[in-house]
DNA sequence: GACCAGGCACATC
DNA sequence: GATGTGCATGGT
């Protein structure tokens, strides 16, 4: 297929149009999203895991990987039994990317999973308890300087394991939003974090079933045209 | 068989 | 600072 006509075809997948919401402020807007979402597709129990430990390793783990093959991964962890601080401290960076092998990308992922335990066993001894309890703000850059943790990657294990405030931006609510015109389609991550935690109050579990919603819908409706039509923000 | 998935780091300009 | 590229498996 020639380069013109795959460039074409993602153009038309990645503007599907959707029928923009009535004008009012930025806090209603996302108020109203949110209860849409939420009153159609109910609650979605996120993060999926056992233990604030598997939380933040998922969250590695899950790096532009989907998350049936995440789970693979896991279970291959559990059933080595090194689904634990100190296992995964000490176990060999070679036998952990076997381990990791189908969620993908498991070379780089095990150098950022033993990065992270580094991090944890150097600044934390080790204790998920004592790294959740540093201030937020200074947990969060720390978090960010670990070779492998990314915005979103940290945000996602402050929000999910740690229980913190904070919005986890992710490429569906850019393209979410985008197309709802909130924000511009340039809109790096914080200010696209900014929209929320700008506008709405800092609930832990509001953040955590907006995010997970907003994954949702990008999943199952923004892939072609015949889905998106069926979204349930069509109107809202 | 192409495309995509719950990103990130690094090189280059 | 913006853009391009490598990383890789498994489902659709």
């Amino acid at each position: 297929m020639p380069v013109c006509k795959l460039v074409l075809l993602k153009h038309q997948r990645w503007n599907v149009p959707c029928i923009p919401m009535a004008r009012k402020g930025k806090r209603a807007q996302l108020l109203a999203i949110y209860r849409t979402l939420y009153d159609s597709l109910g609650p979605q129990h996120w993060w999926p895991a056992d233990s604030p430990f598997e939380v933040i390793i998922g969250a590695i783990l899950t790096q532009n990987t989907s998350w049936n093959n995440v789970e693979k991964a896991l279970n291959n962890l559990k059933d080595k039994e090194l689904l634990d601080p100190l296992r995964l401290y000490d176990v060999r960076e070679g036998l952990l990317a076997r381990t990791i092998k189908p969620s993908g990308f498991f070379n780089i992922k095990a150098k950022r999973v033993k990065h992270f335990m580094q991090f944890l066993f150097e600044c934390y001894r080790g204790s998920i308890e004592k790294m959740f309890e540093e201030d937020l703000q200074s947990l969060r850059e720390e978090l960010l300087t670990v070779n492998g943790m990314g915005p979103e990657t940290v945000d996602s294990i402050l929000l999910y394991a740690g229980g913190k405030p904070v919005f986890v931006v992710d490429a569906y609510t850019k393209r979410i939003f985008t197309r709802h015109k909130l924000i511009p389609e340039d809109a790096r991550y914080g200010e696209v974090q900014g929209l929320f935690m700008n506008n709405l109050e800092h609930n832990v579990p509001m953040f955590n079933e907006y995010h997970a919603l907003l994954v949702n819908v990008g999943k199952y409706f923004c892939k072609s045209k015949p889905r998106c039509e069926q979204c349930p923000l069509n109107g809202v």
